[in-house]
DNA sequence: GCATTGTGCTTGCAGTTGCAAGCACAATAG
DNA sequence: CTATTGTGCTTGCAACTGCAAGCACAATGC
């Protein structure tokens, strides 16, 4: 299946911008650094230094103390850090309330298409807050 | 006993060394960085990086949250915070290493079709709606 | 076709971190 | 008085951070 989340700091924080939408030269603007160092941090050829993950957290609008644990300068005991969860396509499509059933499954035909995965073809996974619907 | 709070990094540093009766060899060997170094931090001449305040707590038998705060880096009021989403559809699908960067726009562009532009996913209005602003 | 704009990346280069070696001074002992 | 041992501090210097300028490529418009 999918791997667990981010091996190191560096995808995370890709993982992070691309998910956000965002080019480098955006998230680097926004959190006042450079645009190649950004993308030397993302591809882990420089460590940056605690003041530039906190501005990079802010040009993410991610956690500051998530991004310290991430790169290993804090020790995610005091801060009630909750469990990572795998990032599931299919959990998180069937999660999501806002989707109706019909765009639920739209989304999972083509996700499956693209996988090439019977799998668990039947998507009746559970979900923590069963949105029974409203 | 109880000394007011410090200006700044080093001074508190030293306050924290001197109250636990240790020298600048002691404490640097404890954390394992060099004692000029440490001298020159405690005197505010250097600026130490997160990985050297990190050893520097694990040395002092300090909090290392409370050095974070205390060199600037860690906002008093994020230290409770963390808003992850584990289901988070967009997370998801960049997460997913079997799907191709094309395979993952086309379904993001979906997705955000259904759900409205913006989307970071969240059903729920945890944030308070911040428009962005560049 | 050929600009134009967007993307990420490479390349020098100034400025800083962090350290090994050594200095100046005080307090102990011999 | 002369070691010896402790304290904090000064001084170059290698290694690294972080950036401005520019490159290569793709996608758009004219």
């Amino acid at each position: 299946m999918s791997r667990l989340p981010v091996p190191d700091l560096g995808s995370y924080l890709r993982e992070q911008r691309e998910s956000a939408q965002m080019s480098v030269r955006q998230v680097a603007k926004a959190a006042g650094i450079s645009n190649p160092y950004l993308s030397q941090i993302e591809r882990g050829l420089r460590r940056p230094s605690a003041e530039i993950l906190q501005q990079l957290a802010k040009g993410l609008r991610i956690s500051a103390e998530q991004l310290y644990i991430r790169a290993g300068i804090l020790d995610d005991s005091s801060t009630g850090a909750p469990v990572e969860q795998p990032y599931d396509v299919t959990v998180a499509i069937m999660a999501d309330e806002r989707l109706t059933d019909r765009q639920r499954r739209a989304l999972l035909d083509v996700y499956r298409s693209f996988v090439g995965d019977g799998a668990d073809a039947t998507a009746e996974p559970v979900d923590p807050a069963t949105p029974d619907h409203p």
